[in-house]
DNA sequence: AAGCGGTTAAGAT
DNA sequence: TTAACCGCTT
C-alpha cells in the first residue's frame, strides 16, 4: 500500500508531534482509518452482524478521538474515500479476493470449534461496510462535524483542502497509513494515539532542505511525486531493480522527470514493460490533477486545473481519473447520501427493488464478509458514471433534503451517540450551563454523572 | 548498498 | 491489514 518504503526513507524528517499544536486550526482526518481501528474491538460482532451495544463500539472509539480534537479546539474535517479509480482496480480486486479467503478460513475454524483462531481471523476479515460509514455520518451530521465523501481518492481531496491554509484550509492531515506526501499535502500526522501524540512529516520542511540526508534541495512537488511514482505505488508497479533509493538518486541527478524516463528507456531497454511510460504519465496526472469535490461550487473539479496541452497529450482521455460526474451526483456522494456499493440513497428503504440503480460503482472499502454472498459482484471493467436520470430516484424519497439544499437529514440512529470524552468532567461543567435541549446534551450529562446505557428513546 | 521476499507484531479493550 | 524487521540476492 502507498508508496513502497517511502516512510522509512523519510525517517530523518519524521518528528514527534502533539496534536494540540493544531489548536484553533482545521485538521483533516482519514475517516476510514479510524473506522478500521475502532472495528478491532468488535470484529466478531461486526462480521456476524450481531445486534447489540458491542457492535457499535467502533463509534465509541471514533467519538473519543473526535472529542479529543474538539477539546483542543481543533476543527476536524473527516474525509471518506469514494469510488475506485480505474487504474487502481487491480489492487482492489486483490483485496477483495483476500477478504473472501479470510471469510472461508473463519468459517472453517468456527466449525472446528476453535474460537481463538476464529476471533483472530475475524480481525483479518473485517471490512467497513457502507452502513457503518453511514451510521458514522449520521452522527457527524447531528454533531455538526464537517465531513466530505470524496468522489474518488480521499488523498486528492485532502490535498485540495490544504491548498489555501490561510483562508481556512486544513493545516494537517491525520492518518494511519498511506502517504499523502506524493499528492503534495503540506503536513501529515501519522499514528496518532488516544492522547494526541503522533509522528509528523511537514513537506515544506522537506522540499528545499539541505541540512538532512536525503537532501531535497531543488526538489519541488512535481519531482517529489515523480520519485514516489518511480518507487512504485498503488496504480503503478515499480521498475524492477528500482526502489525508493534509486528513484531518489535518479530524480536528484536529472532533476527532470522526462529525462529520467528516457534514461530508463535507454538503460533498461526491454526490461521495461511496454505500458510503463503511459502508466507513469497517468500516475503523475493522478497525483496532480485527480478529481475532487469542490464544496463551494458543488462540483467535481481537478485538484489543480489540467492544462489544455496535457489534455491533448492524453488524447482527451481522462477516464483513468474516474469518470466525470454531474454536480448533482457529486454532491449526493459528497454529502454521504449515496450507498456507493448500490448507488441507492441510504435511507430509501421503501424503494422497490425494481427501481434499484445498477451496481456499477464499487464501494472502495468493499462489503462485509457476510454481505459478499448476497450482493452482486461488481465488474470493475463495466463501471460507468451514472446519468442524472438514474439519479432521479434520489428526488422522490429525499425531495426536501435535496431541493432545499439543506444538508441535514433527520438522523435515524439505532444507537445513542457515544460519549466517551476523555475530558468528561470539564465538558460536563460547560454543558450544565447550556440549555439541555438536545438529546446529545442529555445523554452526555447523564453519562458523566454515572448513568450508563441511556438510549435515545429513554432520554427523549 | 539497495532491492526483494518472507515473517512478525501491533492495533482495540 | 499493514508497517517493521530480517536475511538472502543482485
Amino acid at each position: 500500500m502507498g508508496i513502497k518504503d517511502l516512510l522509512r526513507f523519510m525517517k530523518p524528517y519524521v518528528e514527534p508531534v502533539d496534536i494540540k499544536k493544531y489548536a484553533a486550526k482545521r485538521v483533516g482526518i482519514d475517516a476510514y482509518s479510524w473506522l478500521h481501528n475502532g472495528a478491532y474491538s468488535c470484529s466478531m460482532e461486526l462480521c456476524l452482524n450481531m445486534e447489540g451495544d458491542k457492535m457499535s463500539q467502533y463509534l465509541n472509539y471514533y467519538m473519543h478521538r473526535i472529542n479529543l480534537l474538539r477539546h483542543h479546539n481543533i476543527s476536524p474535517l473527516l474525509v471518506f474515500d469514494g469510488c475506485n479509480i480505474p487504474c487502481k482496480s487491480l489492487t482492489e480486486q486483490d483485496r477483495h479476493n483476500k477478504r473472501k479467503g479470510n471469510r472461508d478460513l473463519v468459517m472453517a475454524k468456527l466449525k472446528e470449534g476453535n474460537i481463538n483462531a476464529a476471533t483472530e481471523m475475524f480481525q483479518r476479515a473485517i471490512s467497513i461496510t457502507p452502513s457503518m460509514a453511514h451510521q458514522l455520518i449520521e452522527i457527524l451530521k447531528s454533531e455538526n462535524i464537517e465531513f466530505v465523501v470524496a468522489p474518488y481518492e480521499a488523498d486528492a481531496q485532502f490535498a485540495y483542502s490544504t491548498l489555501d491554509v490561510e483562508e481556512g484550509g486544513i493545516a494537517a492531515v491525520i492518518l494511519e497509513d498511506s502517504d499523502l506526501l506524493a499528492c503534495g499535502c503540506s503536513s501529515v500526522v501519522f499514528k496518532m494515539d488516544r492522547y494526541g501524540n503522533g509522528e509528523e512529516i511537514a513537506l515544506d520542511k522537506v522540499l528545499g532542505s539541505v541540512r538532512r540526508i536525503p537532501s531535497f534541495l531543488d526538489f519541488d512537488k512535481e519531482l517529489f511525486a515523480g520519485m514516489c511514482g518511480l518507487a512504485g505505488c498503488d496504480f503503478l508497479p515499480s521498475v524492477p531493480g528500482i526502489g525508493i533509493s534509486k528513484a531518489y538518486a535518479l530524480v536528484s541527478k536529472y532533476r527532470n522527470l522526462s529525462r529520467v524516463l528516457s534514461m530508463l528507456k535507454y538503460e533498461k531497454g526491454n526490461q521495461m514493460p511496454q505500458e510503463y511510460f503511459k502508466s507513469f504519465k497517468e500516475a503523475c496526472v493522478v497525483f496532480h490533477h485527480a478529481r475532487i469535490y469542490d464544496a463551494d461550487s458543488k462540483r467535481l473539479k481537478h485538484l489543480t486545473p489540467i492544462p489544455e496541452s496535457l489534455v491533448n497529450e492524453l488524447c482527451n482521455e481522462l477516464d483513468f481519473l474516474g469518470h466525470e460526474m454531474s454536480s448533482f451526483q457529486a454532491t449526493a456522494i459528497a454529502q454521504g447520501r449515496l450507498d456507493l456499493s448500490t448507488m441507492k440513497p441510504f435511507n430509501a428503504q421503501l424503494t422497490k427493488p425494481s427501481e434499484s440503480l445498477p451496481h456499477n460503482l464499487s464501494f472502495k472499502q468493499g462489503i462485509s464478509v457476510m454481505e459478499q454472498e448476497t450482493k452482486p459482484k461488481v465488474n470493475v471493467e463495466e463501471r460507468r458514471c451514472l446519468s442524472d436520470s438514474s439519479l432521479k430516484i434520489l428526488i422522490s424519497p429525499l425531495k426536501k433534503n435535496i431541493l432545499s439544499g439543506d444538508d441535514a437529514i433527520p438522523a435515524k440512529r439505532s444507537s445513542p451517540i457515544p460519549n466517551n470524552n476523555p475530558f468528561k468532567r470539564q465538558k460536563k461543567t460547560l454543558m450544565v450551563n447550556k440549555e439541555q435541549s438536545s438529546v446529545v446534551t442529555q445523554v452526555e450529562v447523564l453519562r458523566s454523572t454515572g448513568v450508563d446505557c441511556v438510549s435515545e428513546q429513554e432520554s427523549g
